[in-house]
DNA sequence: TTGAAAGCGATACCAG
DNA sequence: CTGGTATCGCTTTCAA
């Protein structure tokens, strides 16, 4: 009544345990006379592989890196929380995390540090980003030296990276827009705070709220964007500015980092609650400000499912194991006062 | 440089490896000394269990059943396509997943199911349905019998289940009562629908709409709410009527099952494409409606975590292990059609 | 209270 | 091409 092992298999066939591994693992040198008896065997027993005696006897071990920009960005404070907390359950399950952290917007650094990764001691990494030719080029050769790479929250399409984790950030910019128009009530205009130009992922929140924004709602007017940098002094300056010289400021969606820069400004510019705010991520400060009701609406994605998916993606294709796309799909998160998590 | 195994501490503390095998799991019969012993042979060497040869060794297989209604509705059949998704890999896991279909909305047919639950045959159950008092005490009765019981779905809290496996339905109502809030234009009315008086996560998220208009939005009028018993037949039916008594009807929020005896009616009555419509569950065809534009927000629960979680909590339960509160917490998801994850 | 030794189910190496 | 067999890291009798 249990579950067959490989020893019934081998029994049932007629053959030797070894054989029955080859089979199983689609290892060359067997008949196929042998090959289909085996796989019969398997089928009409309702073999199942075993997970722990698998793991435990392909005594492989992995070391995941992950190069994160350097910042106080609570975004990537967030993923770095996330590596500490599964680093444990990971080393239980043979693999060990590390991290490195490079420079913001510093392609440069960011191409040193894949250019000094020796395959020997990472098997994978996983990199968030600037999308230059430079560090294209880069992830290729790391590619080249065998090593596993993902590009992670912002993708790098160009570099034939193994995968992409992270959400799909043009229909992320969408769902800001959406949610703009419809909490906007009346005309006026509407500010985005992006990040970087160079960012890809700010790219396409962009593209995809002024999108929504024409289709859907013509009486806002969206201005030019300001580049912030997610520095919470330069957005906190610029916004000022801006404030003063749109009368008729209607909402603002923050579409990279730096909120708090965002949020003093908002609470010393005379509280303008009236002001429709959408930002990204939900972190410690976004949290308070939903509650507050500064913010309006949080466009999330799930630090925890980020660090879990790269693992498994960089495990898979170190083992040229498929996956399956479905599970490695972050999903956008809307969060709003009434459904945050608890803490 | 590699991880250090039992056996690296069996030599470092100067014992055997089957003391150490008492100490890492708290087994009775060692002079404390030696427990000291070993535990500081532990830190020292940074030992972290491993998994594969753990599970391994202890050769248990863990059978567990999931009790769900008998309906044609999407949500549950979502569930059933999950637990046959999972079914293979968690055999590879060493856990069988089994299911059993009772009549819906009758707690007798639920209690007699449990009551022929055999120890010996199933280790943990998972319950989705109504909270009555004899539901209550078989549940109780279940877990006198030996057998794990998390609550799924929709919360046993009386019957002191061993887990609940679901959203906050309370918060999920507020959320749907504050999107319908900023969503509708103006003044006017809002229905209801809810599926059973004693369906617990209906009763909750009723509660928690309510609130929320009530604080938030008083120009808008809820009226008394029409109870659908997922029945489509049924909603159809009683919606057409409400529709014709209330010509200022804003919105609708269906909190319950049923969705397509919903869609077909608003199809029918001359396409109120004005009405703002928010419902629970993103199946096939809620997907439908957020994208024709007839449902504005879908309020889910993701059906692969509730099955992941339930199968965690229900082996922790079973192994007297602790379990990561945080992991195991359902999120209320909001999906418009702008955020719709591809299918 | 402690130790020795036999597995658990698969992998991998070495012969034949 | 196929078959033995030693492991992998931990659990679990059975003795001492």
């Amino acid at each position: 009544m249990l579950k067959p092992t490989t020893n019934d298999i081998a029994r049932a066939a007629g053959v030797s345990l070894a054989t029955v591994d080859r089979v199983l693992n689609g290892r060359p040198g067997v008949r196929t006379v042998t090959i289909e008896k085996v796989n019969r065997a398997v089928e009409e027993l309702g073999y199942v592989r075993d997970a722990a005696a698998t793991s435990l006897a392909r005594r492989r071990f992995y070391t995941l890196l992950f190069i994160l920009p350097k910042t106080t960005n609570e975004f990537v404070a967030a993923l770095e929380a996330q590596l500490e907390e599964q680093g444990d359950s990971s080393l239980y399950q043979r693999t060990a995390l590390k991290k490195v952290l490079v420079p913001p917007f510093d392609p440069q650094a960011l191409v040193e540090t894949l250019d000094t990764l020796d395959p020997e001691e990472v098997d994978g990494v996983a990199v968030f980003g600037l999308e230059t030719p430079a560090v294209r080029d880069a992830v290729k050769r790391t590619r080249m030296r065998g090593i596993a790479v993902v590009a992670l929250v912002a993708d790098l399409p160009s570099s034939e990276r193994d995968y992409f984790v992270g959400i799909d950030n043009v229909a992320a910019g969408r769902t800001a827009g959406q949610l703009m128009g419809r909490f906007v009530r009346g005309a006026g205009s509407i500010l985005v705070i992006t990040g970087s130009r160079l960012a890809r992922d700010h790219l396409e929140r962009r593209k995809g709220f002024d999108a929504v924004m024409a289709e859907a709602s013509p009486q806002l007017n969206v201005l030019a964007s300001v580049e912030g940098r997610d520095d919470p002094g330069l957005i906190r300056d610029v916004l000022t500015e801006v404030l003063e010289a749109n009368p008729d400021l209607r909402g603002i969606y923050s579409s990279a980092g730096g909120n708090s820069g965002l949020l003093s400004c908002l609470s010393d510019s005379g509280m303008r609650r009236d002001l429709v705010v959408i930002a990204h991520e939900l972190t410690p400060s976004a949290r308070t400000a939903l509650h507050g009701g500064v913010f309006d609406a949080i466009i999330s994605q799930d630090t925890g499912h980020l660090v879990r998916s790269t693992i498994r993606l960089l495990k898979a294709t170190v083992d040229h194991l498929p996956i399956d796309p479905k599970q490695e799909r972050i999903r956008i998160d809307i969060y709003m006062r009434e459904n945050l998590p608890a803490p």
